[in-house]
DNA sequence: GTTAGCACTCTCGCCAGGAGAGTGCCAAGC
DNA sequence: GCTTGGCACTCTCCTGGCGAGAGTGCTAAC
């Protein structure tokens, strides 16, 4: 239904409204944009996209503004992809190398790379702790009553947590424990482990070694309330640049969402799941602490093993060309890094 | 050279421009401060503040707002010490419990509340690292070319990080190796134990047990860049609510400068020297990036050891009478918690 | 020393008017 | 039949003027 001229006209008030955040009304189509057609032409064409909602006025007299519809349409078909200079490319690998060796801080990295090259949010998703798999575990006795409990997931995450214990336990105790916990676990993960050991625990009741059931009980205390994944957010201030944050309440329900991080993580896993990279548009952002907004996120990997994502969050009239090219080039690289590491 | 009426007046403008946040007239002052006076007898005591530098007026026909000079001498001599309510002492206390066993989930908690409990930003420094006193070390090998290496400090922190090495390890020469440097370390404070890394490295250069220097450039390593204080901040989406950050440009900086932590640090560095609960109020923060603030933070301590600092920041129109009332029950109930963990 | 009165200043909200930008529609032209 | 110039209309935004309101400093009287 769209010919080539409403597909050339939709793509100049997507491309104009992204660049000056105002609405774009027909005469500067019509002279900027290349098109031999008279203003009074290029709006018989806007009606048209109006009425079939690609694209809004704010009020009768104004020019016109992309829906959510209009930039899906602009981002599905319309768009020009574009590159990073090379010098953005180096930059990013310079940043992202092996030799940066623990996820969380390549993950802060990434972050800071993504809002210092786009005027946007950030955001990326740590490996998931409960979806690991289990490597190890070492207890280390801390005075009298309390444990160090570490443990380590093929990831390469690092969880520790103290634990208090009735009872004092020597450091060659907790080496059997370990053993014992280590051997009962490798390879599974965590989510499982948690059940196991909580089976574990009931069927081992009246278990004669005491010392299994306190290995176990240990297990138990150091996974409890663990579930919340990390959400690391980057640049955040910038988005008081953006016009449609002018607004102090919209600033603030924003921020309001981003230091309560859950909601972040329920909409960066939904995006885990298609395994791709991945562009939300508005709407298409099913949380109501969120509005106005797209993300581009694409997942990172070790190897095949999907661990997480990184993106951008922005308004809705973000660059999605330059977006989609960093986003995708970080994730790539930031795969690459890992997957160097693991080798 | 304030007399008690200089005094009461100034007492009523503080504390009704916190209240409201509009310049303070005569007229308010003379009604509703119980002062049998009439208005233009406070207006002369309001030029006298006004002269000598207490209060000052935004235009020629406006009422008084208080300067730092005002607030400072507020907070010294005139404000009226208040409690927290039982209620409000009970949640802290639930909250703030010695089985949270980690001090930055304790910190975090903390955080929560303060920020819970007023309309404030809180704001937290951990521990610092290098201050720490060293308790052991830990090395677990992942993989054949990486070494996790974990440090206790006696605070109660624990620091891991994935170190390169060049050659395979065995868990065996490991424990060896940890040992070693524990029984090396022990009892000094991280910093020094930097030092002492690196001049051992350079005596034993040639040394012929090649574990050893190993175990020395492990250690180097995982110290390597880890200066940075951990600070906690949350609730600073709060700050959009008071009218002084109405102005989204305020707004931004502020955001910015929680985002780069660094400034933060040495804010609460500079305020842990006193050892004691301190206030400073606007221009008394050196800090270019924080303006029209006021900081009330306290100290906090394992036994007699002061760990890090906790408070509240908010603008210098803050509540002092609360925010001191709530740092102090805050800080002393953490330290009572960490002490008895401690125990 | 205190107070009432008064002239003065400054802000703020309201309203009207004009400029500017953009639209939809229509009739004429290619 | 598509395209286009012309035109009336609408809506926003800026500006200036005006009055209300709040608060001040000064002065003279108590």
């Amino acid at each position: 239904m769209l010919n080539v001229r409403h597909q050339g006209v939709l793509r100049a008030i997507v491309q104009d409204y992204i660049r000056t955040a105002e609405p774009v009304g027909s005469r500067i189509i019509s002279r900027k944009y290349g098109f031999s057609l008279s203003p009074a032409t290029i709006r018989t064409t806007m009606a048209d996209l109006e009425e079939w909602g690609y694209v809004a006025q704010p009020h009768t007299s104004a020019g016109r503004v992309p829906t959510d519809k209009g930039y899906r349409i602009y981002v599905d078909a319309l768009m020009d992809r574009i590159s990073l200079t090379p010098a953005e490319v180096e930059q990013i690998e310079q940043h992202v190398t092996p030799s940066k060796t623990d996820v969380d801080e390549l993950l802060k990295e990434v972050g800071k790379l993504l809002s210092a090259l786009s005027p946007y949010v950030a955001i990326a998703l740590a490996p998931r702790l409960t979806e690991s798999r289990f490597q190890r575990v070492e207890f280390v006795a801390l005075g009298r009553d309390r444990v160090l409990v570490i443990l380590l997931s093929d990831t390469g995450l690092v969880h520790h947590k103290t634990v208090p214990v009735d009872e004092p336990l020597g450091q060659e105790d907790l080496e059997r424990m370990a053993r014992y916990l280590t051997d009962l676990m490798r390879g599974r993960t965590l989510a499982e482990v948690r059940d196991l050991l909580v089976a574990e625990m009931a069927a081992e009741k009246a278990l004669y070694d005491r010392m299994l059931t306190q290995a176990l009980s240990l297990g138990v205390k150091a996974l409890e309330g663990e579930t919340e994944a990390d959400v690391y957010v980057a640049g955040a201030a910038q988005m008081a640049d953006q016009p449609e944050f002018a607004d102090i309440r919209k600033m603030k329900a924003l921020f309001v969402a981003f230091e309560e991080k859950s909601k972040l993580v329920i909409l960066l896993n939904e995006c885990l799941r298609g395994g791709d990279l991945r562009i939300l548009i508005g709407q298409e952002i099913a949380l109501e602490e969120i509005q106005g907004l797209s993300v581009i996120v694409s997942p990172y990997r070790r190897r095949d093993q999907v661990l997480g994502v990184v993106g951008v969050l922005g308004p809705t009239r973000m660059d999605y060309g330059r977006g989609l090219a960093l986003v995708e080039t970080t994730a790539n690289l930031l795969t690459r890094s890992l997957t160097e590491q693991a080798a």
